[in-house]
DNA sequence: GAGTAACCGAGACGGTACGTCAAGTCTTCCA
DNA sequence: TGGAAGACTTGACGTACCGTCTCGGTTACTC
């Protein structure tokens, strides 16, 4: 399949150079103004372009970032096959609360998907989803090793490392280091024996 | 300590019945559009006020709708005391995951702390710790009895259970039932063991 | 008669000071921010009273100031008696620009009269045509003389008068001074020869 | 010189029959409710558009409603040049005088005018001072005829003619009608031989 | 190389909600 | 009853963005 040629479209092909600056703008504003402040016309007038130019490529402007996010971000999920499960959650979570940094948009991501079922669903496919899949190769392989007691319930596994990443993004109560990857694989490691 | 009557304030008292009118045309509007159909303008309208009576009493919708949720929640969050940190946990997450009922409107509660800083800090000193301090109760216990082990993180305990009732609450992908409150209950005892 | 005292009241009396002080603020206010700016919650804030007071005695504050005005103003209109039209005009006229003082005042006075027909009645009554009757009486004691033209206008003859004063002082774009009442003093005289 | 579509403006040009609407609508509100109830939140409901055109385009509603009388009002104002003094001043006066039918429009503008000093400004420029100009025109042919006595304040005499126009405009208690147009020009004419 | 189609910037448009302001009324306690 | 205090309903204010639209102009492909 694929085809991706064969939908040639007629007309003026879309502008990459706006497309590209407007990915560029949404962030820029995101960072210098939170969330909240993040409009369609701040983002048009510091990309230097039209809002219908934004309007006609994205439903909203929570699916600019989201795409301005996933443009930046390692394009691919690393998924650590270090021969235990032990060291694989080590690795995944470190990498994963390496993404700490980008505090503010996740958090301005999430409160749309709060708000936006439809933006929700979105969110969900294109990256919490994708997360979670990642992490589930990890537990499969450690189930496969036999490393699992019998009957762990994977989704609830996956729902505490996400949980509580999650819980301490939004909340920001308490840290998201080494040290709290290390307490938390060690927990996940002790819960499933 | 007393003296509560003894500033009696000047000038015509609040009103009582306004106040309330106004906290459940806000429960209202919040169930028959959701947190984002909520506006200032229709709370008033629904309420039969001024909005300037709105904006005297609260700085933003999310804190009436949170006291609006403080009022008509149990007021006292329950502490259970079974002897064993198995019984205690099970009960205290069968009670809390009750509360998904309201799940719309502490998604849009939360919502609004994400984009909000102000609110943020009210919403977690008169919501989310006072639930944290009475899971708190319940682990100082186990510990207390030597339920737990040496150096057990109960900052992350009490992240590993509330990160998961949050994340499901939020992203409302998988059950926050009777049978999810035992597995989780089962997988912070193994934990802690 | 008088009766003044026939119709005393029943509980406790106007307090006279805190009318005085009303009147006092209203002219401050009045002084301190232009007509524009002026508020009733801002003069009984100034006086140190309650709104209610000023609305049990006053129907809008353009009363209020009205008051204000004839209290303070010479409470009685000189009328000249010098011997013949031209001095007397002259002498009237001299005395009328020298209001023009309180020009801010009568603008605003004059915009909400305006505005407000019932105002307006109020105004002409009591401080507009108080001033009109005081011409009259110059005017004919100048007919009686036999200094007017046979069938003059004198309607219109106050009306220039009062005319001129007033277009001056709304539109602020030529002086009211001594020469000014000079040279108008001689085109009325004649123009009635 | 022409040019005048050289400046072409880029975006979505403005739209011409919103602009008649609302000046119209303007009209209409001010004739049904007088000035005082003029609002432009009513202006834009009757004209069906929305407040942000408005305020894009005027600075306050008595602009829109100056804008509205300019356009319906005669453009140009008729000079009369009879060959006399008096001719064209009863000629003037009489077409001037016609204008009271706008009585309700014109004391908005006053009122206005009196309130807001930007707006007084533009009031004088486009509408006060274009009449007064056309009445200069006219004294000054005289002046040139030798029919003014020598040194004749030309401004006094503009002032004497448009103070009592708008000193009847504004109290509304005596008539602008042919005879008070005939008996004001034989007082100018009496009053600079 | 003329025509067609979709793009682009700019910016005006009808709306909705915002948060503020003042108006005029009502309700409490105190003198 | 008068008066100070201050909460109340009401409704207009002027602003900010929303998402849509209408211009002139640009860039590709099609005939």
């Amino acid at each position: 399949m694929g085809g991706m040629t064969g939908e040639r479209r007629l007309g003026r092909p879309r502008s990459e150079g706006t497309r590209t600056a407007i990915l560029t703008a949404a962030l820029e504003e995101l960072e210098s103004g939170g969330y909240a402040a993040l409009t369609i016309d701040g983002i048009a007038r510091r990309a230097g372009c039209g809002k219908q130019t934004i309007y006609r490529w994205w439903p909203s402007k929570a699916d600019v970032v989201l795409e301005a996010l996933l443009e930046r971000a390692e394009t691919t999920i690393e998924i650590p096959d270090e021969g235990s499960l032990s060291d694989d959650l080590l690795a995944f979570l470190t990498a994963t609360f390496r993404q700490r940094g980008q505090r503010p948009t996740l958090v301005g991501l999430m409160a749309q998907a709060l708000l936006d079922p439809v933006f929700a669903t979105a969110f969900k496919e294109k990256f919490l989803f994708r997360r979670r899949a990642a992490l589930r190769v990890v537990l499969e392989r450690a189930a496969a090793r036999g490393e699992l007691a019998e009957g762990a319930d994977l989704e609830l596994l996956m729902d505490v490392v996400y949980g509580v990443l999650w819980y301490r993004l939004l909340l920001d109560h308490a840290p998201l280091d080494e040290p709290a990857a290390e307490r938390l694989a060690a927990l996940i490691v002790r819960a499933t024996r």
